[in-house]
DNA sequence: ACTAGCTTGTGAAGGATTTCACAAGCCCCC
DNA sequence: GGGGGCTTGTGAAATCCTTCACAAGCTAGT
């Protein structure tokens, strides 16, 4: 397959989210024009997205909501469950694994971890924390290929090496630093304070030709 | 000013984070190759990236480190400090309100706010729950322009309106749904399931030609 | 003061992504 | 069964972003 631009992916997830929003809805059909409109895009831009993976419209009707959820969960990978486990049982790493958006979505947070001992043997909804060093063993047990990582900057690679080590695949990392991968692992970061930073950055150079 | 892409902005704050951990270790200078190995990427892009804010660097040398820091400083806007509402003092609310790498950036959060009466009045480290309805009001007295959003999505589109109405300029959006902003007002969406996402395709689209 | 050795700043080239624009296909109605 | 009205899928064009490559400038050492 030719490669695809992380926008398109980026933008695909969104389609998603409308479709199911429509199909809640009883919508049977949707346009490229009505998907654009919701995702703040242009209808040539959607049909694009889609064209990498197939051709599910039909003409002079639109897409079928239904099937465009299914074709888009699959090229998403959505199509099965995937077990995660999250490192760090702090104020970030408990939000997230509280959070049902996940759950709602494919995702099924099988583990919790952290290093203090006040910590572990708490519960975070139906799950307990447990010590980072059984980190290993469960990534096994569970065949868990994603983490997210939810320590202190200092402790980020260390445990990064570690879980993929361990068999995990992909990272999604919240500390705010850089982080190196073994190739053939995913990486995400996600730095808050630089998206705070772009928005001040938009704020102090907007004097002219007015933003988005 | 020519239009700065958004990959720029956010390379340089990954700069000045590299830069900051330079000065910290008494670093004098630092080259457009060094920044660029500690950031993924090449000499030439960090300077067409610095470029199209002046020139920093000396010829032979580099750049000196505070120097520099302090110009990517001002063109982030973060030679200020920036007063910051959260509105939403749920698990990602109260997580956001205690993170202390906001403060240590520039960024001040001056209020949090709720509308359920069982968090109004809690206290999240040296801040107070407030009430939601006080939100006009304080936005207004404390001249907050930035205003951070970890409401649940039906109420994201409604909290995002008021606040922009009293003088929010900019707004850091959490709930995944799709917002409208006015003009003249910037918005960021992060969507941690899209996150994921992003990773499970990775994840079931490597099976040829490795990723990244 | 001159040279050797780096490193910057930047046009130009190259590559990637988005937008344009239109032929082709499908539905529905008459 | 044919025509009107939409909408898709997609090459080609346009735009945006990154990389190349090199002249110019600075430092340090002699
Ligand atoms: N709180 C936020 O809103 C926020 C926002 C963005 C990014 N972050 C980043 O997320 C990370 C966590 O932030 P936080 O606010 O949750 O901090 P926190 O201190 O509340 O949580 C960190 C947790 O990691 C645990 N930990 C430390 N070393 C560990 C190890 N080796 N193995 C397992 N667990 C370990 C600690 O015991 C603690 O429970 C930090 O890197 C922070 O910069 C936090
Ligand atoms: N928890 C996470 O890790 C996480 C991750 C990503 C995104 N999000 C998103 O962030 C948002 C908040 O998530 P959460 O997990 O913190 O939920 P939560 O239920 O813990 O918190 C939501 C808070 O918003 C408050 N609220 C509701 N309506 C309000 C209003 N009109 N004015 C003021 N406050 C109001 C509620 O009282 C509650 O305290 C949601 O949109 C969620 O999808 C959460």
């Amino acid at each position: 397959m030719k490669h695809i631009a992380e926008s398109t992916v980026r933008r695909l997830s969104l389609y998603l989210r409308f479709l199911e929003e429509g199909e809640a809805r009883a919508q049977d059909t949707i346009s490229s024009g009505e998907l654009a409109r919701l995702g703040g895009t242009t209808s040539a831009q959607v049909r694009k997205d889609l064209s990498f993976f197939g051709s599910f419209g039909k003409r002079g009707l639109g897409y079928h909501v239904k099937d465009l959820i299914e074709a888009i969960r699959e090229i998403l990978g959505l199509d099965k469950t995937w077990p995660v486990v999250i490192v760090g049982a702090g104020k970030i790493g408990a939000a997230l694994a509280q959070y049902r958006g996940f759950s709602s979505r494919g995702f099924r947070v099988v583990g919790v971890y952290d290093r203090d001992p006040a910590r572990i043997g708490q519960r975070l909804d139906g799950l307990t924390i447990r010590a980072e060093s059984e980190l290993e063993r469960d990534i096994a047990k569970l065949k868990a290929q994603i983490a997210v990582l939810c320590v202190p900057s200092e402790a980020a690679q260390v445990l990064l090496d570690r879980v993929t080590k361990a068999g995990i695949r992909a990272v999604l990392n919240f500390a705010p630093s850089p982080l190196r991968v073994p190739k053939g692992v995913a990486l995400r970061s996600v730095n808050m304070a630089t998206e705070l930073e772009i928005l001040t950055f938009a704020l102090t150079n907007r004097i002219e030709g007015g933003p988005r």
